[in-house]
DNA sequence: ATCGTGACCTGGCTGC
DNA sequence: TGCAGCCAGGTCACGA
């Protein structure tokens, strides 16, 4: 579920109160979450303090600055908060027992808490240096929302590929933060059937993809993300663009734009959902009509 | 190289 | 009510 407005606005949420508190101690609970040893990562942490809070593509990263008795460089927390996975903020004045599934509990100077709480446990976080953390950055592809990502950069993209444009877009080394809800969203939207191979998209159709992909995650930033189930903000609360989806988890219901019928089909092992009528599959929608697909 | 599938882990829902 | 079976937003490793 968390994916790229789901993190940036936990990331947002997160921002204010942590910026410039002081990481006191950590508290590892599942190991299982970290890639080193949990001795390992306490100590990467311990006494340094937040310069920033940021993400990039699902993963939150907040920046840690040298502690006081150090030099040295700032390093990136780097959260990748998998299916289940939560980031809370506690309140100095709350006392409260750790959640259940808690996997991480980060103390803080001014006695509030940052929390890592995660059901499914596929959520992993590690601490990277610039270097690394500069090459696993290159290893995902561009932010759909960056000023530098244009339409033609999709397009060049998607005409290299075979792949199902659905599976193209959850790619995270193609594009960066679109998960499955969000892919099915943009496809709707662009009257694009998810099963079609990438490259046979025409240039409009990239186009309308390019543009309606960001307008979803834009909207569904401005609505606090998407929850359905696990996800919650910083703050605990849920997002609320679960009323605006059109097609994900609609089976059965009718089409906001036709009144068909919402369909799911498996592909690539996973659901995808549609509308048959207005997203066809194997023929392109005819590009003399200049409609604009919302 | 590219693409599809299954595994990972746990909880909630459905249907018998 | 109890329980087996199925499903889930993500990523990774593997084999075709």
């Amino acid at each position: 579920m968390p994916e790229l407005p789901e993190a940036e606005t936990i990331a947002r949420g997160l921002r204010a109160p942590l910026l410039g508190r002081s990481i006191e101690d950590v508290e590892v609970l599942k190991e299982d979450l970290l890639s080193v040893p949990k001795a390992e990562f306490r100590a990467s942490l311990r006494h340094r303090s937040v310069h920033g809070v940021g993400r990039r593509g699902k993963n939150v990263v907040v920046e840690v600055g040298p502690g006081s008795a150090r030099g040295g460089d700032v390093d990136r927390l780097v959260v990748n908060l998998g299916m289940s996975g939560r980031l809370l903020r506690r309140r100095p004045a709350e006392p409260a027992p750790l959640p259940g599934h808690t996997g991480l509990h980060f103390r803080l100077d001014d006695g509030s808490a940052l929390i890592y709480r995660d059901v499914r446990r596929f959520g992993r976080l590690a601490v990277l240096p610039p270097d690394a953390y500069r090459d696993w950055s290159r290893g995902l592809g561009p932010e759909p929302l960056a000023d530098g990502f244009r339409a033609r950069h999709l397009i060049g993209a998607l005409s290299r590929s075979r792949s199902p444009v659905r599976s193209w877009l959850l790619d995270q080394r193609r594009i960066a933060g679109v998960g499955n809800i969000y892919a099915n969203e943009a496809l709707a939207r662009a009257r694009i059937h998810p099963g079609r191979a990438a490259r046979d998209l025409s240039p409009d159709e990239g186009r309308t993809l390019h543009r309606v992909l960001r307008s979803v995650l834009r909207e569904a930033i401005d609505a606090g993300g998407t929850t359905l189930r696990d996800y919650r903000t910083a703050e605990g609360s849920e997002g609320s663009y679960a009323d605006a989806l059109r097609v994900y988890g609609r089976e059965g219901h009718p089409c906001t734009r036709c009144a068909g019928t919402i369909v799911r089909i498996r592909l690539g092992g996973r659901s995808a959902f549609l509308c048959p009528r207005c997203q066809p599959a194997g023929q392109q929608h005819d590009s003399r009509r200049r409609t604009r697909p919302t």
